[in-house]
DNA sequence: TTAGTTTGGGCGTCGTCCCAACAAAGCGTG
DNA sequence: CACGCTTTGTTGGGACGACGCCCAAACTAA
């Protein structure tokens, strides 16, 4: 996520993006350390009590805060905290993948206010389809914001391979089947934008919604996310990496084992081939086992795995085993490049990761060369599949904290009890 | 190199940042686009002439930025241009060394203006000795600017080895033998610091150096720097991928070949075992060949190389294009990992790369996801061995661009000839 | 010479932040 | 219970910076 109000490529900077920036600023600190009152703002700022006064009263008049709970300390008038408001925007993220599409929307907290799934078979329907369903379940969500007076920041859609942001085409999607699909402005299209609608790399979304601002251990990330193809994204000091051309994060093509197995791209030996999702069932399991069975939920083949790791089924344990090593040849060649403060196990990694974290760590500290692996550590995200959704919302929520003034002042009720 | 004005991590925007933001925009531009009317200016930075008429006389008055030649164009007034002035502030780099200590001071415009260079035995002599003989070589390069009346932006040193930043402290130089040595504030000691002394990896400055402001395919870069061993740099949205410790860039030991030969570190298949000097020089000669003396200066092996390559030896050509298929090999992993618009090779990639890049192009073609390799191309450093030094002049010189106000008004003599 | 075009700078206005002073709201103490 | 003390939030100048408008300057083309 890009956290700096940024002054962008050129334009010079006027009187009011000052306004813009510190409104940001303001409203970015309340989010990330949580309710304080104005004078507290002020000093953690270095800014003056009179000059976060008038910019409190203006992010209150447009919605984005409140004022809070009168706090009493031990001597002195007692402040009022003033805390974000949630009631108000909301960002939606959105996700194409080859078995379902799915929305999210967050508030200016971080809060899950509507969450929706849909399965379908994006192989078997061409690309305007699937949109349209995706479209269906957008609309959906925006109705219902709508009714409780919410207004939408933007929707931002991640999507299972390489998208061109300077063209707005998704080039290369070998999972979806899809080639040269003008994803952005088919959306607009079908959905009549009345907010902006970005598309990304659904791996560059995961990787941006594992960022935790102020945390310093979660700045610098290297987030794999495994599912049938493997991506992923690179963080550094909280910057998403997105590379020349967007192209950034497809680790899953990196050639690990020259000669191996071929890959539905046409190389041979693709991290993918060993590290992602069916090569772990299909070591795991036979042909006809369910958990091969693509018919059933995901989730429950998982489960299903992981019972039977618990239970230390041999052949399980060994996949796993012979996976993470994998992952870990893998993770340790973008170490010794990256070295970053974290690995974070996105995807299916994150539901079986706990039974896969020794062989990674193992590959990792056999193939970093810094000591200790660099100091990287491996953690699996909490966020599960919704990843790349979280991660949509929250991209199209920093447009609020880059530019607050885009949320429409309201009229403030005058009246009401005294 | 951080290139943004970067409203940094926290406080608010004033007034006067405002002013500090437009002049350092201002002073870029002129410098990334060369020399150009007030008008043409306030054009391309969005801000009207009078703006513009102001910034410009404020950083004349700094000296900064001189009024150059009027250009007539067809029709209309003619435009005075308006030129960086690169003879008022310099930026200096140094670089500590196995071999050598050395300095260069570049100008605003990137004008090379004073170099110097000594050699020595930095194993034979402790820490402290080393770090005089460079404080020698920066005063006589001070005094000799001064003597001018150039005033100092700042001091950026590059020291072969870890370099812990926040602790200003050298943690690991193992060529230099050096341990914990607090290389900063023993400088700032010895030179009574007037000056900003910041220190850095030589690897990193020498990084940032291929960094060419304004060029969009010089934003986003890997270096890639071949020696015995190999190692880099990434380089993202122009600034510097450090990683979370420092050890980002270590690409030598990524694991290539699994099952190759065994490396120094100890593993089996490291890139440089197959992209290093060494296995260049053997492939390419017998071990009685001259080129295989280490007794030799490294220069003069790498041009017997290229001129027995010139010569269409079949050997030479064989291990060059072997070697340069293993670098393309490692090059892929990378880009697809980061999607670098420029590949650069450095040390003695760029000595006889001109030899290597068929070789390279096609594996990069071969193993890169994304079409026609995510647009990097390859590139030879035109930098050679004054990189670091480079860097460091202009990392500091970078502080000037982020607030011109840093460098004192003159009085403006105002008699003169009318 | 005159009309047309572009440049560069001066002046007034507006927006934004800072500084200083002040009212508000408690706590502690006599 | 009144009074001082402390901290908070607000209000009214003052300074500074960019913008918009205007005008003189400088040159071309007819």
């Amino acid at each position: 996520m890009s956290t700096m109000p940024q002054s962008a490529t050129d334009h010079g900077l006027a009187n009011f993006d000052v306004r813009r920036s510190n409104l940001g600023l303001a409203l970015r600190h309340l989010r990330d350390h949580g309710p304080r009152s104005r004078a507290a703002l002020a000093a953690e700022l270095g800014m003056t009590r009179s000059t976060i006064s008038t910019l409190v009263s203006e992010l209150i008049e447009r919605g984005l805060v409140t004022d809070g709970q009168p706090v009493h300390s031990t001597v002195g008038r007692p402040s009022t905290a003033v805390e974000v408001d949630g009631r108000t925007v909301c960002g939606i993220g959105a996700e194409i993948n080859v078995n379902h599409v799915s929305t999210m929307a967050l508030d200016l907290r971080g809060e899950v206010v509507e969450e929706r799934k849909l399965a379908l078979d994006a192989r078997s329907l061409d690309a305007e389809r699937v949109l349209a369903h995706l479209a269906d379940l957008v609309r959906e969500t925006v109705s219902s914001l709508e009714v409780r007076g919410v207004s939408i920041a933007g929707l931002t859609v991640g999507v299972a391979g390489l998208y061109d942001q300077t063209r707005d085409v998704l080039t290369h999607g070998p999972n979806l089947g899809w080639y040269d699909v003008p994803v952005g402005a088919i959306l607009r299209r079908d959905l009549g934008a009345t907010f902006r609608i970005v598309v990304d790399n659904e791996g560059n979304l995961a990787a941006a919604a594992e960022v935790t601002p102020g945390d310093p251990g979660r700045q610098d990330i290297l987030v794999l996310h495994g599912e049938v193809g493997v991506g992923g994204g690179i963080v550094s000091g909280g910057r998403l990496l997105r590379g020349s051309h967007g192209y950034a994060g497809e680790f899953g093509h990196m050639i690990v084992k020259p000669g191996g197995l071929r890959c539905g791209c046409g190389r041979q030996g693709c991290w993918e081939t060993v590290s992602g999702l069916r090569a772990l069932l299909e070591m795991a399991a036979d042909p006809d086992d369910p958990i091969r069975n693509p018919a059933m939920a995901l989730d429950d083949r998982l489960a299903e795995l992981n019972r039977r790791a618990d239970l230390r089924d041999t052949r399980t344990l060994r996949a796993l085993d012979d996976v993470g090593g994998w992952v870990g040849v893998g993770a340790a060649v973008l170490t010794n490049a990256l070295n970053p403060a974290t690995i974070v196990l996105t995807g299916y990694y994150a539901a079986v990761g706990h039974h896969m974290r020794p062989a990674i760590e193992r590959e990792l500290r056999a193939g970093v060369l810094a000591p200790d692996s660099g100091g990287t550590r491996v953690e699996l995200s909490t966020l599960g599949f919704s990843a790349a959704v979280r991660g949509g919302a929250t991209a199209s929520l920093e447009t609020v904290f880059a530019d607050p003034t885009q949320v429409a002042r309201r009229t403030v009720p005058v009246g009401g009890v005294p």
